[in-house]
DNA sequence: CATGAATGAGAATTCATTCAT
DNA sequence: TATGAATGAATTCTCATTCAT
């Protein structure tokens, strides 16, 4: 801990706190108290406060997809990969749910435009990248012709509400059973083929 | 717009101004401007900010319910039911993300507890009104026997990520499009049947 | 209680509010409500929330005035009749600390400037009626020759005290107690005459 | 003045403006005005407003008694000791009347608990700063045998309510004979020794 | 590079007072 | 006479940002 930069320090409370308390509640006293530092050096290194949390969900989710695609460098066949895929970014939400949970959740709370685009850009990053996985899966067969982008999204968007309402509300799920639940609908959807004739 | 009543056109001027900025980015200066009433008028209806921002919310996903419990009111086959379910949740969701915008992104934003308590009721009252649905189609056959709950926390994940994709990128996806995907999603996944052997 | 008329329900209520509060934290929504009237009422009857207050305590200071005097309607020797003033006055401190304890706490707390005279008055009213006692005394006497103005001005100064020491801090000292202490005091000092010298 | 820190300019800015106006009349604006400090100052160095009006009395009611603690260093009689006290007091009174009359009059004005409790220790702590010194001059024989708490309090009281007098009357009596008439009341009494027989 | 005291624009909230009914 | 919804001026407190050291 001692051998951190003071960027990574500071990098490290500002995570800690932007995530706990969000953008408009997080303080730069707190995030300087936490990091062990003055506040002037937030300023030293971070224009603004802006720029630190743009920095932080940046930071954060360069690390997650970094983690996911060494986690994808393998010869599995795709339904195992597309499940490791689930798994993965299943545990990783939860894991970093500090940072995802800004993400989701800050991008109305009136951050400058400029900042606004820059934490757009990061989470369309990782659209594209799970895209591209779907992309894949579809010019090899193994799923359907639909949209890949809106496709991407409603699966990001199926993993960050359940894993959010896994960290907000204390559900009593397991991590397995989400995962299985998620992989059960985005495979073979939520209906039953057996009674449906199609 | 004249026969309004005071606290409905405050609501009316609440939701507005909270769905554009945010709960901390919006000012109760400016709900009162638009509303046309003096600021002391807006606390002589609502005790604080958040009570009104708790209001404003509660009013909207209401609204929302109803109208769907009320398009629901049919005989259809449950297919047809389910997907009408899809298309008034989006639909309605599009109509109102002044209000559902806020209940998604809000939640961490530093409201006090019991705020965000009543906001978060509503919510599950939300979840589950859709997993009452989800249940009857589970008892007729037409669905699989998943976690009720985590189903309707996934369907309202992949409406949410969806519609907020579409209310903040301007993505260049109809709604119908949006509707398709999410219907073929949930239906029968992702996976292509032929490829994939069961 | 019911036959009261409203200004004298006003008043009864103002009496509780403000020596519970003190001026500037009683408010005038809570004097209505104990009042059980509309707060308009309160300004059809009183022009302002100063003029209330003047109001109250003059008219709780002449109620003691009117008490104090009536009992000292006697033939009792002087020494008596100083003992009953103390004593009257001691327990109708006690008994209307509402009304007193305002009329000493709160001549600074910026009320506008007729109304602190108003206020004065009252209170300069009961230094004479107190100043006059103790001429009599002085004539007859029995009162040493110093300055009766100040005397009386002492005289209240330690009732004051000591009783508001009772109201605020629930000293453990009884009533009897107090009032040996000032009698002891007021009439031959706190000096031992028998190992003074003078 | 230029040399004073800004804590010190702040604590002297405040004990004018409080005294001036009472807790509830003065306003942070003006403080920070007369210590030509910014507002935010003013927080930056005390926590709130009934922070700063505690710190004021405290400051101020620990230098009076470290003045009388001093100037009651020698090896008098006790009786001129027991002058010097009143007329330490009443000095120092009257001088600090800014201090003394906001620790007097503020007690019942709504300040948060915590800051009341502050200020009526400070209060506590004079009265037994009195306590001592009369218990001494029991020991050695030259008071009565009275509850000396209680005659402190009156002590105290009288001085209080006399100082209260002059400072917001502006009676005409000089201030020796202020001391003169509290020294013959406190010392011998009101009454007449030759008329009334004991 | 690093600091933290100082700043001041900005916001939520209060409450005496008014006035249409 | 009585009401109470509506008002808005006034005030405390916050906190990102700056800058002299």
């Amino acid at each position: 801990m001692q051998n951190l930069t003071k960027q990574q320090k500071i990098l490290k409370a500002a995570t800690k706190i932007f995530s706990e308390k969000g953008f408009h509640q997080a303080k730069m006293d707190e995030i300087a108290n936490v990091a062990k530092v003055a506040k002037g050096t937030l300023y030293y290194n971070y224009s603004s406060k802006s720029k630190l949390f743009a920095a932080t969900v940046t930071d954060g989710m360069k690390k997650i997809m970094q983690t996911i695609s060494k986690e994808l460098e393998s010869d599995l066949p795709f339904l195992d990969h597309f499940r490791l895929l689930l798994s993965s970014s299943i545990r990783l939400y939860l894991k970093h749910s500090e940072v995802t949970k800004i993400y989701v959740n800050e991008l109305s709370s009136g951050l400058d435009p400029e900042t606004l685009t820059e934490i757009k850009q990061i989470r369309n990053q990782f659209i594209d990248f799970v895209t591209n996985i779907l992309q894949t899966g579809q010019e090899r067969g193994y799923l359907k012709p639909l949209n890949q982008h809106l496709s991407a999204t409603a699966l990001i968007g199926i993993i960050e509400s359940l894993c959010n309402n896994q960290v907000n509300e204390t559900d009593d799920h397991s991590m397995e059973e989400i995962i299985e639940t998620i992989f059960a609908i985005l495979s073979t959807g939520l209906l039953n083929p057996v009674k449906v004739q199609f």
